[in-house]
DNA sequence: ATATGTTTTAAACGATCGTTTGAAACTGGA
DNA sequence: TCCAGTTTCAAACGATCGTTTAAAACATAT
């Protein structure tokens, strides 16, 4: 037997501990003594799994981003042939329901890897990005007719996805309360109502100024 | 005569090397001898002039903020006694300026703070936002009636503030391209009119919303 | 039971961190 | 010129960083 039993293996354990801890910290703000010392695994269980502390990183992030993905699907539950508008609330509805999901810790290491890139992530994040807005730019797309140019849709696309992602920004910096609503996950339907709401008269309203020239 | 002559003194040199790498790698990411030596200065200087790396970073948020607050008025020059639609055109106007601004020193600051606290300045932070969101909810409250809740102003400021936030948080993060459209200065009013346009047309929505119950 | 391959462990490595120290260099007024 | 005060400097401090090493502990199949 061993001195301690634990229900998962090491490698997992470190996974576990290594996400949250780079979600909350950042990648320069958390050593491999802190991860293995909460991971109860020993120093060097990291470069034994993972090879170094980058590699634990990037695997780490691919960790949470697979597990927040197949929970919460981008669509929102909505199928490719509903109407635009029903289409974009889905979106608003899934950005939402990720924004107010427990930990976030794929998008608190994203945005951590944001503000302060370390260059090893960005290649994973940007392919794992960029059919998520695609997706989003051809609903607005339509939604603001022929005449739209790509720099409208990309407006209008800021506009759309901003506010969750902003409501993400400040849902677990408990240090900055006050900065933004707190949303619990009771309020997912109406909150996503009113960004909906939003969100479609301020396209309307762009699409009618692109009619006018 | 010194062996290097500078036009300013070590003391700000080094506030104006720190306040960008701190911007730039936050905290954690950077030493002192990064500092100093960029700064041409010895690595004492630090210490001598703010007694800690933990002084320094305080001080160089204050210096980037006051700088960048004085140069750029939050009202954008829309007096208080016009009209609510003008006045938050004139806050758009401004957090856009802001956005697009040169280096943005205190907002990637901020930022980085937001993402990963120290807690060294959230005190401050705090003090110097709030009177902000105070200023733009008043528009707000203004413009979505009597009837709006405490919850519909809040939701919509986040609807008006976060685009230009989420915008400053890419307009720096050159490794991460195509995640937000690129604007440069030359956009500004007609950006913020599409901000303004778009805004105003989902706040009126929401009013609309509010009026049926 | 023995051999083989996997996983964990303690210890040590060199490098770099923020800070301290005390002397050297510089400054401006008497 | 001399002196007090300020600023800069190289050197060293203890601590912690990420990583390496080699032996110990474990698992598993023959």
């Amino acid at each position: 037997m061993t001195q301690e039993s634990h229900t998962t293996g090491t490698r997992e354990r470190l996974l576990e501990v290594a996400s949250e801890l780079f979600a909350e910290k950042g990648y320069a703000g958390v050593s491999i003594s802190e991860i293995t010392g909460m991971a109860e695994a020993n120093k060097a269980a990291v470069n034994y799994h993972f090879g170094s502390k980058e590699k634990l990183y990037q695997e780490a992030w691919r960790h949470a981003h697979e597990r927040v993905t197949t929970l919460i699907p981008p669509d929102g539950g909505v199928a490719d042939d509903q109407p635009a508008e029903l289409r974009l609330r889905g979106r608003i509805r899934s950005g939402l329901q990720r924004a107010m999901h427990g930990d976030a810790i794929e998008f608190r290491i994203m945005r951590n890897e944001m503000a302060n890139p370390t260059g090893l992530l960005h290649q994973v994040i940007e392919d794992t990005i960029e059919p998520l807005r695609q997706a989003t730019q051809n609903i607005l797309a339509e939604l603001l007719g022929p005449k739209a140019t790509e720099m409208d849709i990309q407006l209008c696309e800021l506009c759309v996805v901003s506010p969750w992602l902003h409501l993400k920004h400040h849902k677990h910096a408990s240090k900055h309360k006050g900065l933004a609503p707190v949303i619990n996950e009771d309020m997912l339907e109406p909150v996503a109502d009113h960004f909906t709401a939003y969100a479609l008269a301020g396209i309307r309203q762009i699409r009618e100024r692109i009619g006018q020239g």
